[in-house]
DNA sequence: GTCTATACGGCGATAGAC
DNA sequence: GTCTATCGCCGTATAGAC
């Protein structure tokens, strides 16, 4: 399968404009139309020269991923200074775009090998950054332990904004509104905004 | 599109068998096995047998879709008349196999106009069978309105189990067990087991 | 290292014969 | 109601040009 094959090398500029056209083809029209002939129209090339930086279309997507979660890594690590994590899980999850991509890597690692374990292994190392700058504001929450966990927490606050974006897909609307309305209270809690926290010194709402 | 083309009956056993046979294609291999002629191989018949009773692939998901969120609600509505409906969410929306199967649906949805209107109708009917039942015990949970209304709390109950099974197919697992945890204690407190409000009165844990 | 041309079997879909 | 023939896509492997 592929195994003498020559591949082209990881830094190049074409390889890096295959892959920003495969995602938009991804989040036009699904997995499914990222194909040989149909990336290499968009991108401008030969589909073969597709073919030569991405021997399978398993690499294509693998590499894709990769990459994606590379960039979440980077942009969280900025984001886990601030003293207000959980806000910024929250506005992370919610995410309409990123939302759509993960429901076409889910479909499709549903199915194959390759592609499920670096969706897992992504997910972890995610949740694990999440985990790590809540972590260390935790006992400013003043949570009841017994309630809740910071895992469990944030479990929730990835869960929650992820399907209301899938379901609003598909205009399913159901108790979306009141659901955020209760979780944005809840961060207006525990993680208050500056002027909220104003208000709340002024005994206002 | 196919319009003055003949279809087979809705009657027919042969459609009936085919569509049982591409549930369980979509479950063991995904969408993407739902082909005219794999399927065909799959029930035993002709793959132009197939084409006959659904003349698009489109044709065929739709319908099994539909049978789906029908025996869903009959399902449901006898569930409703519990006076547990939200331990009946919850364990309906912890179904690893639908959840599965739903999955792939998304994805579908995601890029066909058909299945996506399908696919938002039956999450909404489900959601209002739910909401009636809910709503039917609301007072009786004690909860306070400002903090969650009835729809707000039932799409968490269904977001949260279905993400947990979703995460789990691909290895993701931090925060599951603290989530499921802090969610059962809530139901345990708002809709007490038997036995463990015999514990209630006895003043045990 | 980068890129191209070509071939193969499988696919959805259509038209039409039995 | 059932089945065949056909069309233009697809992934992918290979052989080879710059």
């Amino acid at each position: 399968m592929a195994s003498s094959r020559r591949v082209g090398s990881t830094t190049s500029r074409t390889r890096t404009l295959l892959l920003n056209s495969a995602q938009q083809l991804m989040l036009e029209h699904g997995y499914a139309a990222v194909t040989y002939r149909g990336l290499a129209a968009r991108a401008g090339v030969a589909a073969s020269l597709v073919q030569y930086y991405f021997p399978t279309l398993d690499d294509l997507f693998v590499a894709l991923l990769r990459s994606g979660t590379d960039r979440i890594l980077e942009r969280f690590s900025e984001a886990s200074q601030t003293e207000q994590p959980l806000r910024a899980v929250w506005e992370y999850a919610s995410d309409r775009t990123a939302t759509a991509l993960l429901l076409e890597f889910m479909a499709l690692a549903n199915h194959r090998k390759a592609i499920q374990s670096e969706i897992g292994r992504g997910g972890e190392r995610v949740r694990d950054a999440q985990l790590e700058a809540v972590s260390r504001q935790w006992t400013q929450y003043g949570l009841d332990e017994r309630a809740v966990s910071p895992a469990g927490l944030l479990f929730m606050m990835n869960a929650i904004p992820r399907m209301l974006a899938l379901e609003e897909t598909f205009g399913t609307h159901t108790g979306h509104r009141d659901a955020v309305e209760t979780i944005e209270r809840f961060l207006d809690h525990i993680e208050p905004r500056r002027h909220e926290r104003e208000e709340q010194d002024l005994g206002a709402d």
